[in-house]
DNA sequence: AAAGATGTTTCATTATTTGGAACCAAGCCA
DNA sequence: TGGCTTGGTTCCAAATAATGAAACATCTTT
């Protein structure tokens, strides 16, 4: 008798499983050993081996020899162009990104919801390009970052309570909402705002102003936001630009709507 | 007895079937209905859908449910932001890319080769910084290409025997080299030269020079380019620019074999 | 109303995945 | 040296999940 009443996630077929895995590899950030997976993973031996083994010979993992580790493979970077251009928002909101970041100069994000995590996928910086890697495809936490709060805070119901519960509520500055409670609370403030901010909840003297993209029947499909340092604005400065970031979130929700699909 | 004697693609099992309408799905360009992709597949109705349903509810697929149709879903600009990071030359190739363009002022590209086609992982032109997967993920065609040609020019007589295979050999332009035979002629000569040109052989007026970047070992890791046109440059002008390619593509090189992972 | 598309579900059959255990190959240590 | 540990690969009978023909829903057309 295997596994008997164990809660066990929820996954659909040897195809979950294989992705499951998929994700685990490309979590650690770095090539990972077999046995650093098989230390981390619910499966025996000899299932995780064959997984693998499929994943790697369909492009989707690489092994690498010298290292005799295992990393995300290429074929994901094809695959993730197709996604970003059909599913991303960015495509549709680049000119109104790039207006706003020529009118304030601040570095601006672009953001959906994936799994109750943000996901960058698009990005424009200040004009000193203090260029990180980029930012489309990195992800960050929903729970302390002004796009993260703007999106879940107008979920619907459901959606947001399964936010709230994959957050992880880690303390990264000692501003960071750290319980659930108060991030409930922060979500009410939210909605009833509109906007949300980050008051140096992620990084220490890194604050912004977010707003959530809605569609028409008011389902959240990202947001915007400007970034700025406490070295160069306040929370007060950046306020002002409220106007402007909203009708930025407005104009993207608009071109949105009146995309049709070719034929 | 189901499908007995067809030359039938070695896909390894189900997990391989889901990836491979992955890419239907990717190669399309747009959001597909379940019919079109069913038209193209080699499975029965029941078991494409419930192909589908797992990837989507996986969010490797969306299921847009104005158009009816899936398209390739977030999970996999996540995925791809590590597999770029961890398996692409671009990370440890940007500095000298960033040098390149600095000095030459063309446009650059930074190529892989992935199953016999060309994947962009890079790229630099004057105006616009990089955008990470509109440029990055592209992908291209490895015979009328100067990256293309430049790096199955290199490969060992296997891998590239295998790659002369998978091309589609379609005339884009007059210039396309556009059959096997001349195609073989012209990876000798580029093997010869070290370095391949591409003479209006994809788009009309678009020129380039193009150089493997090789391993220590003499493995073909990518390729490097600069691409002009007709109207700024003639090839022999390109030409001039050859040693400054090859110094880079050999420093790129060098930069990836002194690389050594974390623990 | 009937006939066509298109998409979804069922269920007995079949083929694939599973995973315990054996096996192999290096290191390591005493 | 020889035995012990660690990391990786292969086997194979049993368990499970995938399969696909066909029936069933819907939603359009005629």
């Amino acid at each position: 008798m295997t596994t008997p009443q164990l809660p066990q996630r929820s996954t659909d077929g040897t195809v979950g499983k294989a992705l499951e895995i998929l994700d685990q590899v490309a979590e650690f950030g770095r090539p990972v050993r077999f046995a650093e997976l098989l230390a981390n993973s619910p499966h025996p031996k000899a299932t995780l081996y064959r997984l693998l083994q499929t994943l790697t010979n369909q492009g989707m993992l690489r092994f690498d020899e010298q290292s005799q580790a295992y990393a995300p493979g290429l074929r994901l970077v094809r695959l993730a162009h197709a996604a970003w251009r059909q599913s991303s928002l960015a495509p549709l909101a680049r000119p109104h990104l790039d207006a706003l970041s020529e009118t304030v100069g601040e570095t601006i994000h672009l953001a959906q919801l994936d799994q109750g995590q943000v996901l960058y996928v698009d990005k424009r910086n200040a004009q000193t390009p203090i260029e990180m890697f980029s930012q489309a495809g990195k992800i960050g936490p929903g729970y302390c970052t002004g796009v993260g709060k703007a999106m879940i805070a107008h979920l619907d119901a459901d959606g947001r309570e399964d936010a709230i519960r994959r957050q992880a509520y880690l303390r990264h500055t000692p501003q960071t909402l750290s319980t659930e409670a108060e991030f409930r609370i922060e979500l009410e403030a939210i909605r009833a705002e509109g906007v949300a901010f980050d008051r140096e909840e992620h990084e220490p003297g890194i604050i912004c102003i977010a707003a959530p993209i809605l569609s028409a029947n008011g389902r959240v499909m990202g947001a915007v936001s400007i970034t700025s340092s406490l070295q160069r604005r306040s929370l007060e400065s950046l306020d002002t630009l409220r106007p402007l970031l909203l009708k930025t979130a407005n104009d993207i929700s608009e071109s949105a709507e009146s995309w049709q699909f070719p034929t």
